[in-house]
DNA sequence: TATAAAAGTTAGATTAATCTAACAAATATT
DNA sequence: AATATTTGTTAGATTAATCTAACTTTTATA
């Protein structure tokens, strides 16, 4: 059995892999960081994770998650974002309150509460953010990213993702009226700062800022 | 901010409280063997909640909740009920199942959530077990509980409530196919043992004994 | 009422998770 | 290569929740 803050480390560690494209480890700074506690704290953490051969770490080394740590890992990461999609869907929170409570939910043990709640909810494959949710089986799809940032002038595509998870970042979207699927336009790239002037399916056009186009997933359309 | 273990002893007391008709106090051991600690660790944290003034307690005396304390037991009654209910009105959980996931869900802190679900269920007055469901008042109806044992030969009832939530009662009772509202009628008591031979609604006449008469309560029709 | 039993408390230890302060190793920079 | 910076570790302390073992108070019983 793992304790929850044996948890919160698992998944700060899957989290940070995804983060750092192609190299799946981290230091224990980064933790430490990402979990906001001081870095002697990770130190110690980690050295336990390693005793329950959860993540593989040596003196001074980087970490890296075993197959039983990214397995457990993978199991909250499903259960945080199955809550968050049953909180948002269900009991109608927006999607930038819903994080915080499902840090709590995440720690429910009942293998049976997680997958009826799959059920129940219908198998969602993305969650309110548009991140996707592993199968039980641990299977999780890897979508291709592209930021809005990327995009040229002429381009059309639909939000797939959000990469900033902030209330400031989320409510400006609410008040946009973009969501998961909102079909953008660039209308022009502005070169002077990044910035972009858009159409947003259903608005007026208007211009967002180069950090606004680096922190939105988007699928290009055809 | 209580912590998870505090929550529990406060619990405790106001269910200890209700057991002890007229006598809302509770003792060190008393609580100890409720909560499965040692009375030693009982007293240290009686203590630490009389500080934080949510109960009444001075040594080798009996406990009381305080009104503050009361006000936090009943809210997380209220949401151990209230998740008793989610698992097994939606996700198809059987009535003996729900009550170890509503341990850890009743300790999830989020005032929204709790409303939002109870609204999601429609105002449940009664948990999966019968028992009421405190409003976000903190009001509760109290209702009198009369047990199996209690009616006579050509008494019908209804049945109300479980007041033996063990595993192996709620699995006999849905053998029986007895259910909350369920309807009864005493055929016959026999004096010999205290055992009834009743009528199920739906089923064949059979016979129960005692202490099966004795953890159920119901309410008696005319 | 004296004594035995039950109920409750205290002292001291343990474990998990955290911290600060001092130190050590690895990496980057002149 | 020498030095400075960054990164990570160790030692020692703290807090919450628990335990055991010894002790004290209260209550029951002979
Ligand atoms: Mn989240
Ligand atoms: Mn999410
Ligand atoms: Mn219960
Ligand atoms: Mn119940």
């Amino acid at each position: 059995m793992l304790s929850y803050t044996e948890e919160n480390y698992l998944k700060a560690l899957l989290k940070l892999s995804f983060q750092n494209e192609e190299k799946p480890e981290a230091g224990t700074n980064e933790m430490a960081a990402y979990l906001g506690v001081k870095p002697a704290t990770a130190t110690d953490m980690l050295k336990k994770l390693k005793e329950k051969d959860l993540v593989t770490y040596k003196k001074y080394g980087k970490i890296l998650l075993t197959d039983t740590g990214k397995k457990n890992g993978i199991a909250i990461l499903r259960k945080h974002r199955l809550w968050e999609t049953f909180l948002y869907e269900k009991l109608d929170f927006s999607w930038d309150e819903v994080h915080e409570v499902a840090e709590q939910l995440e720690h429910i043990q009942s293998a049976k509460l997680v997958d009826k709640l799959e059920e129940f909810l219908d198998f969602p494959e993305f969650d309110p953010h548009g991140d996707p949710i592993p199968k039980a089986n641990g299977e999780m799809p890897v979508i291709a990213k592209t930021l809005l940032a990327e995009l040229k002038a002429g381009d059309t595509c639909s939000v797939a993702a959000v990469k900033d998870t902030s209330t400031l970042f989320l409510q400006y979207l609410e008040k946009l009226q973009i969501t998961i699927g909102t079909k953008i336009k660039i209308i022009e790239v502005i070169d002077f700062d990044g910035s972009l002037y858009v159409g947003i399916a259903g608005g007026e056009p208007r211009s967002v800022s180069m950090k606004f186009a680096e922190s939105l997933f988007v699928q290009k359309l055809l």
